[in-house]
DNA sequence: TGAATAGTGTCTGTGAGACAATATTAT
DNA sequence: ATAATATTGTCTCACAGACACTATTCA
């Protein structure tokens, strides 16, 4: 067997958490971004780009614990939601010889995060926008934008997979894709599951998770109905929080735990 | 890097087709069943024990490349719906040493089978009970029968991420669980995209489609609105199929290619 | 007072579930 | 005639979309 053991085995980690940022507005709620933790390169190939936290999937630990190890670097945190997105393999897509990618998706709450980063990452705020059938992805940490176009290849309308080809881009090896991947898995999943409340802080309002499904939906949703159908999943608790002009609203949680 | 290269990279496929096996009632649709092609294995470990069709992944091609190689020397087909299930790679899955599985699911007309099967592959039959909160898998080919029971652990509510455990069975490796996986998958889909229809023959009835959507699902369907939602995702052709004593029936097709 | 969000009420339309009724064929 | 499936029709109910209305606070 030993002919086959000619390749690396790395984890990508698509660190996803919300950006909340305060309105000059003094009445308005903060503003909400999606946002995606990436670090830059300090080595060829790629120096000084960006790039996903990752990297070697060691001899002695699964994937799963080699990413809950960078996420702990990166973050400190642990315990996170952590799902399987991807394996890219392509023969060519690390010039340095072949680099097996195994990419988990990530939802954190912001909020928990106590230390500083690492001084090589930085948390990029992520907006998507639709032209015709072409996805246009921008990421900006404020200083930095990055931006490339998406367009998803159907290979066949039975099979409804997609593969995205992405324009020309600032980011390291294939990494705009391995985004654009995750992305996609996110909003699938954002309808028919819970996982919108890994990103969230344990207590907050439904304007703020209102917000974040808007956010990651891409679409403004109805007030009544939005609350008709996530009230059976929160807790209306009897704390209220007083913001701004406005009337105060009753600080919920999650049910499900 | 050297150091990391320490382990055998494989593709498990998860062959689904659809057994249609005729009634003795004359006037019955044949029967409909979810099938699996497995294989004997002829060499330890797990000699003469059943597995998925699977393989090394070579060093000049890909995961999906190597999957096709694979699916041809099996089933003799090309261009089929192939989908990255899951990665394993726990670090003794394989007594030999460490081998990081790549399951992909594979979904097949059987009808277009031409070629006899290798001479250590059998399609094995699948039905799936549940048991209060469980799953009882069984897997016959009219000789063997497989059975093991699928307790589903919820991480946390939260996360909607379900891990499977398996209760020891017949099966080679860690395959059950990959089973499972791939099973969960499937049905996963069947409500939201067109996948179904890369199990079925280029023509058939409203009947046999709607047979196997009651076999993913695992439920009857009511006729008038099965047809109701399908109408606009198949074409009726002009031709008519008379197969036994009942009214004749249109044949169908998909539209979407 | 006005801006901004919180929270409730209600009308409407769509679509799935349920089931009845009719059609057609070979035995 | 009968068994079995094919095909159409229709009633009901649940639920999402739409939107209006009231509540509350602070600048």
């Amino acid at each position: 067997m030993k002919e086959h053991f000619n390749f690396a085995y790395t984890s990508d980690l698509l660190i996803f958490g919300i950006n909340s940022q305060a309105e000059n507005n003094i009445r308005a709620l903060s503003k909400k971004y999606l946002s995606i933790l990436l670090v830059k390169r300090t080595k060829e190939p790629f120096k000084d780009k960006w790039c996903l936290p990752g990297g070697f999937i060691l001899n002695d630990e699964t994937s799963k614990e080699a990413t809950e190890r960078i996420l702990k670097k990166e973050t400190g945190l642990n315990k996170v939601y952590l799902e399987q997105v991807k394996v890219h393999d392509e023969l060519n897509r690390d010039p340095r010889g072949r680099v097996i990618s195994l990419s988990y998706m990530a939802l954190i709450d912001r909020t928990l995060i106590k230390e500083e980063l690492n001084s090589e990452a930085s948390w990029f705020d992520l907006s998507i926008t639709e032209k015709n059938n072409n996805l246009k992805i921008t990421l900006t940490n404020g200083e930095d934008i990055i931006e490339y176009k998406v367009k998803r290849k159907t290979n066949d309308q039975k099979s409804q997979q997609y593969s995205y080809e992405t324009s020309p881009n600032d980011l390291s090896f294939d990494h705009a894709e391995l985004i654009i991947e995750g992305l996609m898995t996110l909003r699938d999943k954002v309808n028919n599951t819970d996982i919108v409340f890994n990103l969230m802080p344990k207590y907050f309002t439904i304007g703020e998770l209102k917000q974040v499904y808007e956010l990651l939906l891409g679409k403004k949703l109805i007030n009544s109905a939005f609350r008709r159908v996530i009230a059976n999943r929160i807790l209306v608790t009897d704390k209220i929080i007083k913001t701004g002009g406005h009337r105060p609203s009753k600080l919920c949680k999650y049910k499900g735990e």
